[in-house]
DNA sequence: GCTGGCGTTGACGCCCGGGGGAAGGTTTAC
DNA sequence: GTAAACCTTCCCCCGGGCGTCAACGCCAGC
């Protein structure tokens, strides 16, 4: 299989391909006449890189991934590097979660502030308007 | 007050100051040399930006803030516009939390059938050691 | 009058990942 | 014979927020 039925195939583009290998982590035989040559377990790698990328991995987090299914394990997280990479994602995540709801009460600390501010400056520049001494009407 | 004293009174950098005038977030008077000058309402804007910063907003979210102080309110905050970027700011927030969240449930999905699918490997290949068969040392 | 420390403008660099796109040359396929 | 697919190499880009020169002007002290 060449480059392009490859990428086609993985739902991917050719010079993606291209820049796996320059990364080391889809190495390419290479037939004759130059062209790279693929077969069925590079397209299962692919697959197995393409995943991991839709779950919020950065390519090179997939390494270990495609080097335990190049060994010959039947998946990609078959091994103990690869859960590690689980586990770094998992402490990364939850980093980034935690700061992140930090920053909101924050903000949402301030928003409310604000929000009592404006209700207060605005009772008392126009004091309210009671049922009992303006009963009916507009 | 020149460039430089800001900077060092805000805990920033005159490149910075330059940028945010840049910008037309921070513009500066000059005096007769050319010199930008600053005053101590410059310094108040200056550090309502950088607080806002500290929460995670992009300078262009702390302009609504800035033109509410330049306006004579007495916080940043005290203007609709600044309310609305707070609620947008959540909204965001919110919504980035969430990605987040599911993006770690997935990974941990993966990762805890990985793990089952390990220790099930372990224990078909290797029988467990029962006490009652093996009762002594090792 | 000279050094040093401020200031000015403008322009380029960078960081980060994940490629995109074009130029210029083979090889294959119909 | 020619179009499509492949090859390599190269630069570009996205956003934000500045850093870092370069080349020059202004001002104080000695």
């Amino acid at each position: 299989m060449r480059i392009g039925e490859l990428a086609e195939r993985a739902g991917t583009t050719t010079r993606a391909l291209r820049y796996y290998e320059q990364l080391g982590l889809l190495p390419a035989r290479r037939a004759g006449n130059g062209y790279r040559a693929y077969d069925e377990g590079d397209l299962r790698l692919l697959r197995e890189i393409r995943m991991l990328q839709d779950v919020g991995f950065g390519l090179e987090e997939t390494r270990p991934f495609v080097e335990c299914l190049r060994a010959g394990h039947p998946e990609g997280d078959s091994c103990p590097a690869s859960l590690e990479v689980y586990e770094r994602k998992l402490a990364e995540l939850d980093d980034c979660i935690a700061r992140l709801r930090d920053a909101r009460a924050r903000v949402a600390g301030q928003f409310e502030r604000a929000v009592r501010a404006r209700d207060e400056l605005a009772a008392s520049e126009q004091p309210p308007r009671c049922e009992l001494t303006r009963p009916t009407k507009e």
